[in-house]
DNA sequence: TATTGACTTAAAGTCAACTTCAAGTTGTAT
DNA sequence: ATACAACTTGAAGTTGACTTTAAGTCAATA
C-alpha cells in the first residue's frame, strides 16, 4: 500500500506540512519519490513516523533525532554512539516520569481541594481544616503548598 | 529571608530573565518591591514558583497559568472552573505518563539492540536471530519495528 | 484534452518562551 | 561621596517547530 503525504498525515493525525518540514530537516531519508517528484509512503513508514512520534514527546529535539538517524544510515561504527544516546534519552525519560508523577499527585491534592471547597461554597474551609480531615495521602503536599500566597 | 531575582534565579536554577518574563506575562502578582522598585522575593514563593514549574512541566502554556491565577485572585466564585481546569490538566497527565511509558518501553528495547549489537560486533545478529533469543520483554516491541527502513 | 484537487518547492510568517540589549537606577562596600 | 555589581524597563532578537503563501507541477476523472 502507497500513500502521498496527505493520506499518511490523515493517518498520522498530523497536518501534511508537518511531514514535508520532517522531510527538509531530514528526518525522512527513506521516502521514495513518484517520477513526478510526489513522495510515496509505506505503510513501514506509518510505524517509522510513530517511532518519531514517541521520541518528540520524550522531549527530543528534531536535530538530535536526525543525528540519530545519519548514525543509523552510517552503520556499524557508530553502534557504541547510538548506545549512548538511547541510554541517555532513556535516563531523561525516566527522570520525567517521576516528575510528572510528582505534578500528578499536586494536581490530585487540587483536586480534592477544589472538590471539598466546591460542597463548601468556599475556599477558607481549608484554613481552618484540622490535619484528620486531611486524607493521609495528601498530607505532606498540603504541607508544600501551605505558606502559598494563594495558589494552593 | 528575602531574595532578589538574582538570588531566586539561582535557588531555583534558571536565569533571572525567565523570572522577570513571568512577572512580566502576571504569572507573579504576588511579589512585592522595595521602595527602589525592586523585586523581594520571599520563601514562600520558591515554593509558589516550583508549583509553577511542575505546571509548565506537564505541559501548561504560561497563559493558561495565568488564567488559573487570575481565578485564583478572583475567589471563590471560581472554584468550579478551577476544579474544572484541575480535572482536566490532572487527565492530561495521566495521559502523558501513560505515553512517556510506552517510549520507555522502546527505549529499553533500542538499549539491549544495541549492547546485543555492539557485542556482536554488528546490527547484523539481529537479522538472523530467533524469536527465543529475544528476552520475553522486547518482543512485542520487537515485531512493531521489524519492518522500518533503518531505525529500528 | 481540459479541468481540478492534491502535490511540489522556497521563502516568509507565526507562536511560545525565552534571551539579549540599551539606557538608566538602586543599594552596598570602601 | 564614589564606584560598581546587580537591579530596572521596553524593545528587539533568537530558537524550535511548525504553518502559510505563492507560483508552479502532477495525475486521475469527465
Amino acid at each position: 500500500m502507497i500513500y502521498t503525504v496527505g493520506e499518511m498525515a490523515k493517518k498520522l493525525n498530523v497536518a501534511p506540512s508537518t511531514l514535508r518540514y520532517y522531510d527538509k530537516e531530514g528526518l525522512l531519508p527513506f521516502v521514495e519519490r513518484s517520477g513526478g517528484g510526489i513522495r510515496m509512503f509505506k505503510d513501514a513508514d506509518f510505524e517509522y513516523l510513530a517511532v518519531i512520534e514517541c521520541l518528540k514527546q520524550a522531549g527530543m529535539v528534531i536535530k538530535d533525532i536526525k543525528v540519530f538517524i545519519d548514525w543509523c544510515i552510517e552503520g556499524d561504527s557508530t553502534i557504541e554512539q547510538r548506545l549512548n544516546f538511547v541510554d541517555n534519552q532513556r535516563r531523561a525519560v525516566i527522570k520525567q516520569i517521576e516528575q510528572m508523577q510528582q505534578t500528578l499527585k499536586m494536581l490530585e491534592y487540587k483536586h480534592w481541594y477544589y472538590e471539598t471547597a466546591k460542597k463548601a461554597g468556599t475556599c477558607s474551609v481549608h484554613s481552618d481544616m484540622n490535619e484528620e480531615a486531611v486524607p493521609q495521602e495528601f498530607r505532606d503536599v498540603r504541607e508544600k503548598v501551605k505558606g502559598l500566597p494563594c495558589v494552593k
